[in-house]
RNA sequence: GGCGCCGUGGCGGAGUGGCUACGCAGCGGCCUGCAAAGCCGUUUACUCCGGUUCGAAUCCGGACGGCGCCUCCA
C-alpha cells in the first residue's frame, strides 16, 4: 500500500489507483517569463521521481505538467523588452525544456500550454455560468467564490478571513472582492487574445490548470501536485472551479512540495535571489541536484547553498565508488532488508531521504564484503532515483596513461618512491587518480 | 491579526512512546612506501518549562525562536 500525505485531509491518504492500475498525476509547472530557477525543479524532480517509483511498483502513470504561458506577468515582461508576451513566452518555454530536460529525468507525458487548451477552459467557464457559479461583467467573467460552500476547504481557511484581490484590478467589478478572474477582457497593449461567448480576452491562472488537468486526465484524477505556495489561492481556486462546474472533486490527493530556502529566505521570485537552474546544472551537474533533492523530505523547506550541494555531490561521489567495486547479477540474499527497507520509505509518503538511508546501509554492507557483490538491488534504486547512470562503468584510462601507470609501478618496486609520486601527480594532472588495490594498480577518473 | 509548518549531535537531515537512521566534515585506528578508496571507532543529539506515562526527544499544554501562505512566487 502507497500513501501520501493530502493536504485536503491534511492526513496521509492511501493512492486508489484507476481502472488498469492507472495513476494520473497533474503537477503545477511554470509561468514562462524568465529562465526558470532551481525551486522551479523542485516539484518538477519530486514529480518526475514519483512516477518512476510508482511505476517501478506495477502503476501505468501519467504524469501531466503544465506550462502556464498565458499570463499577466509575460506581458509585464515582454514590454520592457519590446518584444511580444507570445515571443517571450515562446522562448522562455524552449528555454524551460532545454533547462529540465538537462536534469536528465526525460519529459513528462504531456506538456500542455494554455494557449493551445483555449477551448476546454472556455467549455469549462461555460459550464460555470450555467450553474450560476460565474458571471460575465464587461467582458471579463468572475467565479462566484461564496457559490461554494466548500470553498477553503483545501487550504482549511475560513471563507471570512480572507483578503484575496481586494485591492485588485477589477475590484469595482466583482459582486464580491473574493471573487477571482475566469476570463479577463482583452486590454491595451495585451498581444495575445481570444474570442468567447462573453467577450475577447484570455483565461485567468487557476481556470487554466482544471481545464488542462481535467483534458489530459480526466476529472477525479490520482494526484494533484505544486508547490505548497500555490496551495492558496490557486490550488484551492482549481479544486471549486472543478467542484462547481463539473459537479465532482478534480483529485482525490493534494500533493505540495516544500520551498528551498536560500539565506535570507525563500527562492521566490519576488525576491529577486532565485538561482537559475541551468546555472546550477552546468556548476555542479543533475547528480548533485536530484541527490540534494532526494536528501529530505519533499514536504520539507530545504535548505539551498553551494554547500548543501557540494555535500550532495560528496553523497553521489560514494554511492559512484562503491559501484565500481561491484559485479554484475543479483545481489546477496542477506542484503535484500536494505533494498526493501528503501522501497517501504518511498511507499510511506515518498519519504525519499529514509529511502536514501537505506540506499547507503546497503553500499556500505557491500563495501564492507571482501568479494564484489551482485549490483542488482543498486541499480534498482538507483533507477527510481534517476540515479542508475552511477553504476556505469566510468570513463577507460587509454595506452598513455597506462603506460605511465606501468613507469610508476616499475618505480615503486625499485623503491625509486620520489619517481613514482612524480608520475601519479603527472596522471593527476591529467585527470587520473590512482588507486593501489589489491589486484594492481588502477586509474580512476578525478 | 488569521491559517499552517518547523525547532534533532560541528553541519545537513530522517525517524520514533523504550531498540546505532543516513550522509558530509573533523579526529583516532586498520590497510598503504606515502596517498587515494574502503572498513572500524568517535564517550547522555533531540529549544525551554510544565503535564500524561513504568518510561517522552517522540503524546498534551504553555513559552521562546525560525519559516510559508493570506497580494496570479514551484
Amino acid at each position: 500500500m502507497i500513501r501520501l500525505h493530502d493536504a485536503r485531509s491534511a492526513a496521509l491518504a492511501e493512492l486508489r489507483p484507476g481502472p488498469g492500475e492507472r495513476v494520473g498525476i497533474y503537477a503545477c509547472g511554470p509561468t514562462v517569463y524568465g529562465r526558470v530557477h532551481v525551486g522551479n525543479a523542485r516539484p518538477f524532480v519530486v514529480f518526475s521521481l514519483l512516477k518512476r517509483f510508482l511505476a517501478h511498483e506495477g502503476h501505468d502513470v501519467t504524469l501531466v505538467v503544465n506550462i502556464t504561458d498565458v499570463n499577466d506577468k509575460i506581458y509585464d515582461a515582454a514590454r520592457p523588452l519590446g518584444v511580444t508576451s507570445v515571443q517571450l513566452a515562446a522562448e522562455m518555454t524552449a528555454h524551460y525544456l532545454a533547462d529540465t530536460a538537462a536534469l536528465g529525468l526525460g519529459r513528462p507525458d504531456a506538456e500542455p500550454l494554455a494557449s493551445e487548451s483555449i477551448e476546454g477552459i472556455v467549455d469549462l467557464i461555460a459550464a460555470l455560468m450555467q450553474r450560476d457559479h460565474a458571471y460575465a461583467v464587461d467582458g471579463d467573467v468572475y467565479f462566484r467564490v461564496r457559490s461554494d460552500a466548500e470553498y477553503g476547504s483545501l487550504s482549511h481557511r475560513a471563507i471570512d478571513e480572507m483578503s484575496q484581490g481586494e485591492d485588485g484590478e477589477g475590484t469595482a467589478r466583482k459582486e464580491d472582492p473574493l471573487d477571482f478572474a475566469l476570463w479577463k477582457a482583452q486590454k491595451e497593449g495585451e498581444d495575445s487574445a481570444w474570442d468567447a461567448p462573453w467577450g475577447r480576452g484570455r483565461p485567468g491562472w487557476h481556470i487554466e490548470c482544471s481545464a488542462m488537468a481535467e483534458q489530459l486526465l480526466g476529472v477525479g484524477f490520482e494526484i494533484h501536485g505544486g508547490g505548497n505556495d500555490l496551495a492558496f489561492p490557486h490550488h484551492e481556486n482549481e479544486a471549486a472551479q472543478t467542484r462547481m462546474g463539473r459537479g465532482a472533486e478534480l483529485a482525490q490527493i493534494w500533493m505540495h512540495n516544500g520551498m528551498l530556502q536560500l539565506r535570507g529566505g525563500t527562492m521566490g521570485k519576488s525576491l529577486g535571489n532565485a538561482v537559475r537552474l541551468h546555472e546550477v546544472l552546468d556548476e555542479v551537474g543533475r547528480d548533485a541536484l536530484i541527490m540534494l533533492f532526494a536528501g529530505a523530505h519533499y514536504r520539507q523547506p530545504m535548505a539551498f547553498d553551494d554547500e548543501r550541494l557540494a555535500e550532495a555531490g560528496a553523497r553521489i561521489a560514494r554511492i559512484r565508488e562503491a559501484a565500481r567495486r561491484l559485479a554484475d547479477g543479483e545481489s546477496p540474499a542477506d542484503m535484500r532488508v536494505h533494498r526493501d527497507a528503501f522501497f517501504a520509505a518511498l511507499a510511506d509518503d515518498f519519504n525519499t531521504a529514509t529511502a536514501l538511508g537505506a540506499l547507503f546501509e546497503w553500499v556500505r554492507e557491500a563495501n564492507r564484503r571482501g568479494e564484489p557483490v551482485g549490483r542488482a538491488d543498486l541499480v534498482e534504486m538507483l533507477g527510481v532515483l534517476g540515479l542508475e547512470n552511477l553504476v556505469e562503468a566510468g570513463d577507460e584510462a587509454g595506452a598513455p596513461e597506462h603506460e605511465l601507470l606501468q613507469r610508476r609501478e616499475a618505480a615503486r618496486l625499485a623503491k625509486d618512491y620520489a619517481e613514482a609520486d612524480r608520475v601519479r601527480d603527472e596522471l593527476g594532472a591529467m585527470g587520473w587518480t590512482v588507486r593501489d588495490g589489491p589486484e594492481g594498480p588502477s586509474l580512476v577518473r578525478a
